[in-house]
This record gives C-alpha cells, sequence and structure tokens, in this order.
DNA sequence: AATCTATTTAGCATATTAGCTAAATAATAT
DNA sequence: ATATTATTTAGCTAATATGCTAAATAGATT
C-alpha cells in the first residue's frame, strides 16, 4: 500500500500541467519512439518511448521535459530503463491501480460510515 | 466526467502535505465541530466540522487553513456551507470516486492495449 | 580518436506557493 | 450600540517550482 508521503508525490507530480500531459500521453500511449517488428513481441523496450520523442510533442527544452520525467519517475509512476544511449519509458499500472483503489476505499468508508449516523 | 483542468486541479490541490492531511481527516471524519443530538439525522450540518475546528488541529494560523480549505474547495474536493456565522466542511465523496474511476479506467485501457501487443 | 546522439546537470531568472500578522467583514450575543 | 465569534482579505517574506541556455556525461558510429 502507498504511504502518505508517496501519495503526496504523485499529486504533486500530477498537479502541474505538463507533468500532467506527459504522464497521460505516456500511459494512452501517444507515441513510440521505437517500433522495432524484428524484436520478440514481449520486449517492452521495442514498443516504448523515448525522452527525445516526448519532449518533440511539448513546445519545452529537451532538459525541461528531462526534468518533469525525472519527478514522474520519483513519483513511481513512470519506468525509465537505459537501453545502449536512450532511456525507454513505460507507464507503472501498478501504482496507478493502487491510487484508484485507495481513493474507492475512501469513498466506501465514508459512506459507511455516514450510513451510521444519517441513513444516506 | 472531469476534463484535464480539474483533474489537474484536484492533484495540485492534494500535491500538498497540510491540504492532502486536512483533506485526509475531513473524509475520514476526524472531527465534528457541532454534533448536535436534537436535529434530525439527516441534517448534514448538525455533524459537520468548521474551519476554526480543523485549523485547531494544525500547526498553522487559521488564515493559512483557511486558505488551503479554500482551494480543496475550488478543487470541488469539499463543500463549505455557511450556516449563522460559522462554515461547515464536508467531503464532496463524488469527486473523489470520479476521479478513482478515471484512474481505473486508464488502467484497464493501458491493459487492454498492451494486451493487443504482448500479451501481457 | 573524433564526432554524433541521447540525456542529465549546473546555474540562472522569474513565477508561484505557503507561511505569517494585521485589518476587514459578517453574523450573533450582550 | 458594542463586543464577541468565525472567517476572509491584504500585504508581506521566504521557499519552492518552472522555465531557459550552456556545459557535461555516456554511449554509438565513423
Amino acid at each position: 500500500m502507498l504511504d502518505t508521503k508517496q501519495k503526496i508525490k504523485i499529486f504533486k507530480a500530477l498537479g502541474n500541467e505538463t507533468r500532467f500531459l506527459i504522464f497521460k500521453n505516456i500511459f494512452t500511449g501517444g507515441y513510440a519512439c521505437s517500433i522495432d517488428e524484428t524484436k520478440p513481441k514481449d520486449d517492452i523496450i521495442a514498443q516504448a518511448t523515448c525522452v527525445t520523442t516526448i519532449a518533440e510533442h511539448f513546445d519545452f527544452a529537451l532538459p525541461t521535459i528531462s526534468r518533469h520525467l525525472k519527478e514522474l519517475r520519483d513519483a513511481d509512476i513512470i519506468k525509465m530503463t537505459k537501453k545502449s544511449n536512450k532511456i525507454y519509458i513505460e507507464p507503472n499500472p501498478k501504482i496507478i491501480k493502487e491510487l484508484s483503489v485507495c481513493f474507492t476505499t475512501l469513498v466506501d468508508n465514508y459512506k459507511a460510515s455516514s450510513f451510521q449516523f444519517d441513513n444516506r
């Protein structure tokens, strides 16, 4: 389970427009930088994107995007894997799923506790 | 459904430690400022908390807490209702639920799309 | 070894955020 | 009318965040 500090880090990371859009694009598979048909289908890297490719879709300088990616990685929202001189980037669905579960739990608990009081 | 701007606002609101803790306390029903047994059970106000009560639980000045609450309200995370000279505060479970659904959808879509490629 | 490609780090300027105290507003109670 | 209670607004300072360019690093290619 995610602890409070981790959750705050995730929210902070997603609370910036640029980072949110980067995250969204990575997650919805906006663009791949290296679809390599010769590689086996279970090779994640072959379908992944990389820093430069992401930066091409934004009006910000490359180092700016690089720093944003670092923050998303520090919040454990994305995974970055170095292979040769490129860094391949994938979403981390596990964290996002955990966050969704934690929200659901919160709402369910709230509904349960207010039911006790006022039957809503 | 929540649009991108609203989502970013919510994340920004929850990406600050103080606001996150305020939110958490409001949501988990940490403290009520006016449990009034004489009022009907379905009167939300009777079980709610207010600005001063929340501020008492933090080491920050009242105006600081007031501003944080305003931000949580602007993000639609909480509801604030003025009644006489107090402002009663409740969580808005609807928004949190929507956020949880939107994360779940994201993860499900991601899993579905990667299944196409590499059978994960 | 020199060059090219991909990325990060350093250093800087500006904008935003988060805290404070003091003062203002709004409603209630005396 | 005055005082009390609850809250917000204004104005300030300090810290943090976000952008930039230039330089550094790491690996691949010539």
